[in-house]
DNA sequence: CCAAATTTTTGCGTGCACGCAAGTTTGCGC
DNA sequence: GCGCAAACTTGCGTGCACGCAAAAATTTGG
């Protein structure tokens, strides 16, 4: 019985897929990324290697989705969830920083591994594209009126200029002890993504206001 | 003498560049692009096929050089070109639309067989990325007074929604023959383009203005 | 509780990307 | 020309992604 829904097939999916990303942190974090097999992920997960690619389609997705997970869906939850009369442009940026701004304490290892291996700062940097999709369906469901290319791009737009303020700031948190200082490579991730996001504000009130007739 | 410049060594490496672009394509049109190896592109262009990846890191990019080559840097050439005296709005746009809009008539065969590859859509798809670049450099010229990361969102809001545009023709020319006409499906790739950049318009002129003091 | 239908897992084979360490070619100063 | 240093090419080995079809697990209908 057990209230039924997930309907057992789908929690033992959930739980591979559960297992393969705790295995593949741990792992990474014990030995350092680079010294971790997808066939050692499988093993440590109970399934065979094959498997691990029916579920992820690259060796560090499996580690990266461990620290992002539901990130893409809860930044298109936030946005709906903002009261009416905040404007477009503040809903999406609050956010996007809302949830781009550091969770807990073992993402921080997690964060700093990242940061340390390039195949892995790459795959970060990739996954930011998954908020395109939930983003578009938010800000459709926001301005009912407005004409479906401009939401896409509207979404697009804010992916970009996010992805935008983490690549630099992975840039500025990876080589902290480069050249003196030449720029000043602002600061802190969520000031980062509000100065790389702003911009977009005048493009985002100006559909917004147009399709409300 | 030959007058010099090129170098030789550079000379004999666009010319292997250029081998494998033009044999990739050429292969891919004639058996269609799943059958073709990159031992086949390699052989064709004389070189062995460890060479070919260190020119292009896949499959697909050579066939997708072959028909975006240089396209990238004269999306910014254009924007750099354009009279001071137009906005910034229009300058970015329609230099975009100049560069995508479709070239000669040997690309049209390679642009039929791309649509209808997932593989080369995706590559595609991909290769609007490149423009972020030579976009970035081309704006902060244009602009000197430009806050550096508005600059770097500017260019790649501009990069994503020219994404979108090409995403979405790639769409309705593949399946052209879908179900009846639930969505109109614009029309042709400029138009497309042209109506997925205009939402940044205002973000764009907000910025020019703003970094004129 | 059994079997048929659906979905997931697995093994296998192929093609591919890339690090590494020779081998080869080119650039350049003498 | 000569020879050295830098750049490019090549072969090899490893790990990886994925299509395919057989096997195992789960659901569904009786």
């Amino acid at each position: 019985m057990t209230t039924d829904r997930p309907t057992l097939r789908e929690r033992k999916k959930q739980a591979t897929r559960e297992a393969l990303r705790a295995a593949a942190l741990r792992l990474a974090l014990e030995r350092g990324p680079e010294n971790v097999r997808v066939d050692d992920i499988a093993e440590a997960a109970g399934v065979s290697p094959r498997t691990y690619n029916n579920y992820f389609s690259s060796r560090e997705e499996a580690i990266i989705a461990a620290v992002t997970a539901e990130r893409a869906s809860r930044v298109a939850a936030a946005v709906t969830t903002r009261p009416a009369d905040v404007s477009l442009a503040d809903a999406v940026i609050d956010a996007v920083i809302g949830q781009y701004t550091d969770p807990g304490d073992h993402a921080r290892h997690a964060l700093l591994m990242i940061t340390t291996s390039p195949a892995l700062r790459a795959c970060y940097i990739d996954t930011v594209t998954a908020i395109e999709g939930p983003l578009t369906e938010a800000i459709a469901e926001r301005c009912p009126g407005m004409d479906q290319l401009t939401v896409e791009t509207l979404a697009a737009s804010v992916s970009a200029a996010t992805k935008v303020a983490i690549r630099q700031w992975l840039k500025s948190t990876s080589k902290a002890a480069s050249l003196p200082g030449f720029v000043v490579t602002s600061g802190s991730l969520p000031d980062l993504t509000r100065s790389a996001l702003m911009p977009l504000a005048p493009a985002l009130d100006t559909a917004a206001n147009r399709s409300r007739h």
